[in-house]
RNA sequence: GGUGAGUUACUCAAGUGGCCAACGAGGGCAGACUGUAAAUCUGCUGGCUUUCGCCUUCGGAAGUUCGAAUCUUCCACUCACCA
């Protein structure tokens, strides 16, 4: 592959990049004299649900392995214990030690699920904050003023309006670009929230006369299901990388065709030629939208779990959707004989209420092995049936 | 500390004595159409072993009234202006 085209696949799907002759140096050095280097992301082991939002960062990374930088995959563990301020309204509050290395356990698991081992080193960065001291603190934070800290609009924000701040929050950007000292990177990369931190670090390593300072890319953040809104998990809109194989799939393929190309951009480890050969294949009519975006569903998948998984989980989707069928792992009850419909229902857990079972019977999106029900009345006698409330939820009730 | 405005369902937001389980919008769910997509159209969106009925809800508590989300008092919280 070319250097351009090298050049190519790293802009690609990147919200920003800072100092880019940078890292055409890098990638140019590479390819002529084989010599490597380094890009640091660092992690804030603070939560444990991992969602593909997260993860757009890593295929960023995937990408840089194969362009020659070896990754230095930072856990935050002490500056977990301070807190990030970014995006956030007031004080963190703090976790405990044993949960940092339970969330820092699970990141690593889902992170090399994405990146080649062999290129990436992890580190602890305690391992140099700790060793730090109070004469070095107090050197590091020499090294910029209140005035330029207030700068970043979360601080600007919360101090027009008269939040508290802690002097302890001030301490994370140094912290984190400190990182970059300790480690010598020649390029950060985190989301485009991690602007001012990553800044702190070219800062910091010039200050230090590190000798060179770091190149930062930026990834944006991915939209959720409902292609609007950022993905998150208070939102309801994400697709975790724990998610069940057929649920997932679900999820993906629940999305607009116009989001499906933002996440095979972001997501896919397709190239950028492949994924135009896709589109021009959809919009001049040759392939079908569908089809593309199983593939996308099946590749995600895979990714997260194995290739029977996203197989089995694509035959699960059509057989359920495209032919009607019922899916094979529904959740069985036993119910009393006699049963009334609406009972049953919100029995199986699969109607919130009676209210609400009654209102889907009168609109006809509840069924009985197949067979529309009309009757909210109806008694179930004893027997097996598949019950099934719109066009997912199902459940197997024994009667009797 | 003083004064004023506010607190309504998942969210925003109307309602200022009975026609209120509470307008509207968003979201969500379902139906039609499809590719379980999007867009569009339609319906629903507190609960109840039974629904032209009953029960619980409009920050909390107490009261006025035949009747309160609406009026009164106290309490809690939020915002604005003044000091």
């Amino acid at each position: 592959m070319s250097i351009n085209k090298a050049l190519t696949e790293i802009k690609r799907a990147t919200a920003e990049i800072i100092d880019f002759e940078r890292v055409e140096k890098l990638v140019t050095a590479y390819y002529n004299e084989g010599k490597e280097y380094t890009i640091k992301l660092g992690l804030d082991p603070t939560s444990a649900d991992v969602h593909l939002g997260h993860t757009v960062v890593l295929q960023k990374l995937a990408t840089f392995q194969k362009f020659g930088a070896n990754i230095q995959l930072i856990i935050g563990d002490f500056t977990a214990t301070i807190g990030d301020p970014t995006g956030k309204s007031e004080t963190r509050k703090i976790l405990s030690k044993e949960q940092i290395e339970q969330n820092a356990k699970t990141y690593q698991e889902q992170i090399f699920k994405v990146l080649d081992p062999a290129k990436t080193e992890v580190f602890y960065n305690s391992q140099w904050l700790d060793e730090l001291g109070t004469r070095g603190l107090t050197a590091l934070t020499m090294n910029y003023n209140v005035a330029r800290m207030l700068e970043r609009d979360d601080f600007e924000n919360r101090y027009k309006s008269q939040t508290p701040i802690s002097i302890s929050e001030f301490l994370y950007p140094l912290f984190q670009g400190y990182d970059s000292v300790a480690l010598k990177s020649d390029i950060e990369i985190g989301g485009t929230d991690q602007k001012f931190n990553m800044h702190m670090g070219r800062h910091l390593q010039r200050a230090y006369g590190v000798g060179k300072e770091q190149a930062i890319v930026m990834v944006p953040i991915i939209e959720g299901l409902d292609g609007v809104q950022k993905m998150s998990k208070s939102l309801k809109n994400y697709i975790g990388v724990t998610d069940a194989p057929n649920e997932m799939f679900a999820k993906i393929m629940s999305i607009s065709d116009e989001l499906m190309w933002r996440y095979y951009e972001l997501l896919s480890s397709k190239s950028l030629e492949d994924i135009e050969k896709l589109k021009s294949g959809v919009s001049n009519g040759t392939l079908h939208p569908k089809m593309v975006k199983e593939e996308l569903a099946v590749e995600i998948v895979t990714r997260y779990h194995s290739e029977d998984d996203g197989k089995s989980a694509l035959e699960a989707f059509n057989k359920q959707f495209k032919q009607n069928q019922i899916p094979d792992d529904i959740a069985e009850y036993k119910v009393e004989e006699g049963i009334w419909i609406c009972k049953a229902l919100v029995e199986c857990g699969i109607e919130p209420s009676t209210s609400q079972s009654r209102r889907d019977i009168k609109q006809g999106a509840v069924r009985i092995d197949q067979e529309k029900v009309s009757d909210e009345q109806l008694k179930l006698e004893s027997g097996e049936y598949v019950l099934q409330v719109g066009k997912r939820k199902f459940a197997k009730v024994k009667v009797g």
